[in-house]
DNA sequence: CTAAACCCTTGACCATGGTCAAGAGTCAAG
DNA sequence: CTTGACTCTTGACCATGGTCAAGGGTTTAG
């Protein structure tokens, strides 16, 4: 009975046109950011059309560097019509910030080791290797 | 008899000196980034004066971003006579290419978030939040 | 001598984002 | 009806870099 029906979809199903695991899909169950499915009589979970749209967002997200809670905040923001827009525009802007703190670091991280490799001459007496040296001197313990 | 001798040195005096937790220095000998130390009749660890710097060595890498992975590799290699230099300079250099493309990656991401809190007008309906919009469409499920 | 402060080992636990296995029930095709 | 593919739950396990607790022995100051 109407099996390729989208409101007939198995978890299974769901996995394959999401491009994720059946577990991936019970994780994210669990932690809260896929709505508990109906079940048939059997116990299996019976999804609707959009499952597969909320995995593409996670997965979005993701790539996008949020967290599973903060992509967990995003989904609550997102059905949440009083508060939604202004708020996720806030997210995104306070994850940007992290995004540029982190590029900052990295950078500086960056400056560090670019200038030990400069100064290393790549051959000769290890007490002599800069990088070495710059990490904690002398290897006496 | 001796007290103050840094051959002399317990666990949790290297540990004040290094800034670390006694758990860490144990840990870290454990994965092998610290030589198993001398032990006293009583079987407490008895440290030489060189441990605190290579505490130091381990903690400055580790803000460089290398892992205790690579740092036992470094730390390995500096004692290496043979191979030394001319590999713990390899080692900074690919190093140094790993940050070079995290930093990329985070330029992308960056770059993705800036165009979406420019489009989103910070008010309205959700429909229209070009954030919810691009990371997955409607929030039908 | 006693008590506080220290040390020992073994093994569990934290967060993160899942993955896998066991054992049992369900569904669809032939 | 049977077989194979699918699903269910519970709970263990992976890496990373530690942290903490239990239950015991040691050392040192007063």
């Amino acid at each position: 009975m109407d099996i390729q029906n989208p409101r007939h979809i198995t978890i299974g199903a769901v996995a394959r046109q999401a491009g994720v695991g059946i577990d991936t899909i019970r994780y994210y169950e669990r932690e809260g950011l896929l709505p508990e499915p109906v079940r048939r009589a059997s116990g299996y979970r019976d999804y609707g059309a959009g499952i597969v749209e909320r995995l593409r967002f996670i997965r979005r997200a993701k790539d996008l560097g949020f967290t599973l809670q903060e992509i967990r905040e995003l989904l609550a923001l997102s059905t949440d019509r009083e508060r939604g827009v202004k708020s996720v525009k806030q997210r995104a802007e306070a994850r940007l910030g992290e995004v540029e703190q982190r590029i900052r670091e990295l950078q500086r991280v960056k400056r560090g080791l670019k200038q030990l490799i400069d100064a290393c001459p790549g051959h000769g007496a290890l007490e002599h290797c800069p990088i070495l040296r710059a990490l904690g001197g002398e290897d006496k313990v």
